[in-house]
DNA sequence: CAGTGGTCTAGACCACTTA
DNA sequence: AAGTGGTCTAGACCACTGA
């Protein structure tokens, strides 16, 4: 029987292009689900036809279809076919910053530094960056606003060689500022926990005294396992919550 | 220039078994890699050489590898060749029961059914769980103990025809119990919050009046993107807090 | 039974890294 | 220049689903 349903996409591939056949593929397709051209529940064609109208081999249309997979994106089931997932489970957003999460939910971050020194490891601090006790490292002691309110108090502590400056830390979240150095962020470990607040935290959050408090330490690591950055910060209760979406191994 | 350090997997393949040489191969490297025969750092073999000896062709080989790449357990670099990635990158965790992260940990929980009800759907699940309003769901409300302590109060909604039994619930966690059902989560929306404990939530977690609290609703989808459950938590802060390990994308 | 995705092969050529 | 992984092809056979 031939699909019934099955929708055509009209896809234009580069053939001479230097950017992947399977990754031009997977962007398009991403693109006609994002756009809603592709709604959810929607049927593909089979891979064998997809392969043959684009013009290329079956495992790299695969490729293409997997990636998707991969991202929740697409469902497939063999005797069944190719479908578009649910909307919800579209895109797992991970290891983002606190700036990007304001910045795309449309509230205005504003950064102060506070302190930015530069001294002596602390034993803790020495352990997570393997880093000689001893030797020097940046402190950075940011306060965050949203909208003009306080939200967080972040400590953070980095390796001198990599530190960004105080300027590039008032202006962008320290994630997009270690990018600017080509430091790219693959891995966090996050303890997430809370407690009360204390006169001092209270007075600098705008918050009364014993109110909740959030709190997180992270360290986190580039793609070859080096420590980067730890930090401990702590956020407003009443203003901030952690929003994730964790997938099933 | 021959490799000089590459390590020389001992992997036996079974190739008339109905398991997939590249799922036998990755097991095998991953158990090699949790058992310590293979290092953090150390090389293993090239594909090529690899999939030569072990009688399989590149692509397979090329799979096995990429699997545990996926993983975080293996570093590749082309022009440098393939590393067991640093230990604390492996095996990303997520989507844990509280239930399993106890048991994991060597603590010992324990669950009080305080609550099993059957009936209508509130607003607020009706939209989460995709049932007509009115219609019948399951609410539970359970104390959770770890080594005999009150650790957390949660209360779960679910559709009465996949609700586990009460009795299920007191020796299994939900997810476990759901899975006993043949009901897998592929997916999960969280947010994690704080908040001062009300008296009544203090006296039953054995807490202070106003001490803090960590928060947590939950909505949870299986493969299909069926929603089949939806939460609400509340854990002791001075007990517990959420680990987690985050990947960029 | 026809249609679908899942696995596998045996090659080819290219891009990048290191020395 | 040698060695590595990255991409791609053109087939083959199998397992599962649904009518």
């Amino acid at each position: 029987m031939a699909s019934e349903q099955a929708t055509m996409l009209r896809i234009n591939l580069d053939h001479s292009s230097p950017v992947p056949l399977y990754y031009q593929m997977a962007k398009a397709i991403e693109k006609d689900i994002e756009t809603g051209a592709l709604a959810p529940g929607e049927r593909l064609e089979n891979e064998i036809a997809l392969a043959g109208r684009l013009r290329v081999s079956r495992p790299t249309a695969r490729r293409a279809l997997q990636e998707l997979v991969d991202l929740g994106m697409l469902v497939r089931k063999r005797g069944v076919g190719t479908q578009v997932a649910p909307a919800r489970v579209h895109r797992r957003v991970e290891l983002t910053s606190l700036f990007d999460d304001l910045a795309g939910s449309g509230r205005k971050p504003a950064t102060t530094v506070l302190e930015y020194s530069v001294g002596p490891c602390a034993p803790e601090v020495s352990d997570t960056l393997e880093i000689p006790q001893g030797e020097e490292v940046v402190t950075v002691k940011r306060l965050r606003y949203a909208d003009g309110e306080p939200l967080a108090l972040m400590v953070n502590h980095l390796a001198l060689e990599i530190a960004p400056t105080r300027e590039e830390l008032t202006d962008l979240g320290l994630y997009a500022a270690l990018r600017a150095h080509g430091i790219e962020i693959h891995m966090a470990q996050q303890q997430i926990g809370a407690r009360l607040a204390t006169a001092a935290e209270a007075r600098i959050l705008d918050e009364k005294p014993k109110a909740a408090l959030l709190t997180m330490e992270r360290k986190a690591f580039d793609v070859d396992g080096r420590a980067i950055e730890h930090g401990v910060h702590i956020y407003r209760a009443s203003r901030y919550n952690f929003s994730t979406t964790l997938f099933a191994q």
